[in-house]
DNA sequence: GAGATATTAGGACAGGCGTCCTATGCGGTG
DNA sequence: CACCGCATAGGACGCCTGTCCTAATATCTC
């Protein structure tokens, strides 16, 4: 906490409010009232509101890289670190019903607003992507992994839009519930990947 | 067109730059060129930005009502109808690619904008969950049908915004092909119906 | 055609924004 | 103690925003 520059300070109170209430809303003034510094101290820092953007990302893509680390050198079973991905939308319920999901409205908003570093967001979802992805090769579904890994993200953004759309906690858990049943068919031995394969294999890749 | 009052054609203006490039971001001055008057002109029609956003959810809820009385005329089958509900991501996919759903993204504006006319946004949504859940419950799923058409929702939502994201209408496609495979075990006659409800009953309502 | 009403145009206003500039304070080094 | 570079403060700037006001113009009624 005291080891922190002003730098980082500033960061942590932008992707707050970034998060809580969008980039755009987000005013200088209403970062430097929640680091306590002057306005004109910020160009010392970063050079323009992009740029504090830029160094918002790009902790949040560290952030998460971190985390996903930590769940590999925490978890080996590939089925089980899916299992944490999708117990996220749980683990961050709160925040979720408030503010929706961090990555999927800030995307959202970059998009809107025509913003240049949009592509730097969507690296989020690449990074995420490419995780899941990784994990249901290891599964035995290299064919078909990418398709899966972007079912469990349009899940996680599914539930996270609609939580925060109508604040309802016991939908998260049932569609959380959902997804691990249908990850049963993908995750457990040979047999339920035979038959995983089997349920929707002829259809989906047509 | 040419029936059309100068009030229609700023909410249409306005609900296509609101959809564009988000409310806030749309200034008076851009609807105005769009609609070829001149700003000041626009207290006569409305008084306040804010008006003119809720004639636009009026008008969005109004065209939505419209499309789910016309898809009851003309489909008979519940089921048959919440296809059509999920065909929506495919049939406005190049409008999803480029500006995400519109229910959706501007839900979560005016979320993280604190506006009040929130509530309102939000009865899209709403409209759509009574529906579903009126089909479902037709289907003979009565204790299931919240739960169901929220799931439905969820994918909706899901696919919408990952197909923003990465821009990739396979994925779309995908996704929608495996909705209708889920919609399969619920659509049938009674005996699909005792299937799906043995399929997963058991957990989903511990 | 005259008059009343409905509609439009365009500028003025105050406030907030991101940005920039300059002066001031702080902390370690010779 | 003098110095120098890092860090900060606070105000000035030009711009754009939503809002409001007033004058001009269409449109309709008798």
């Amino acid at each position: 906490m005291g080891a922190e520059t002003t730098r980082d300070h500033i960061v942590e109170a932008a992707d707050r409010l970034f998060y809580h209430q969008g980039y755009e809303h987000t005013s200088f003034a209403a970062i430097a009232e929640a680091v306590r510094i002057s306005r004109g101290n910020f160009y010392y820092h970063f050079k323009s509101k992009d740029d504090i953007l830029r160094a918002v990302i790009a902790a949040r893509l560290e952030s998460r890289r971190r985390m996903l680390r930590e769940w590999e050198a925490e978890e080996a079973d590939p089925a089980g670190r899916i299992r944490r991905f999708v117990e996220i939308v749980v683990t961050n319920r709160a925040d979720i019903q408030d503010y929706g999901c961090p990555v999927g409205t800030l995307t959202t908003e970059l998009a809107k607003l025509g913003h240049p570093a949009l592509g730097e967001a969507g690296e989020v979802f690449t990074l995420f992507r490419t995780w899941l992805r990784e994990q249901f090769t290891r599964l035995g579904h290299r064919e078909r992994a990418d398709e899966l890994a972007m079912h469990v993200l349009a899940f996680s953004q599914g539930v996270a839009t609609l939580a925060h759309a109508f604040r309802e906690e016991d939908f998260i858990r049932r569609e959380v519930r959902r997804m691990h049943d249908w990850l049963g068919a993908y995750s457990a031995g040979t047999g339920a990947v035979a038959a995983a394969a089997h349920e929707d294999g002829g259809r989906a890749d047509a």
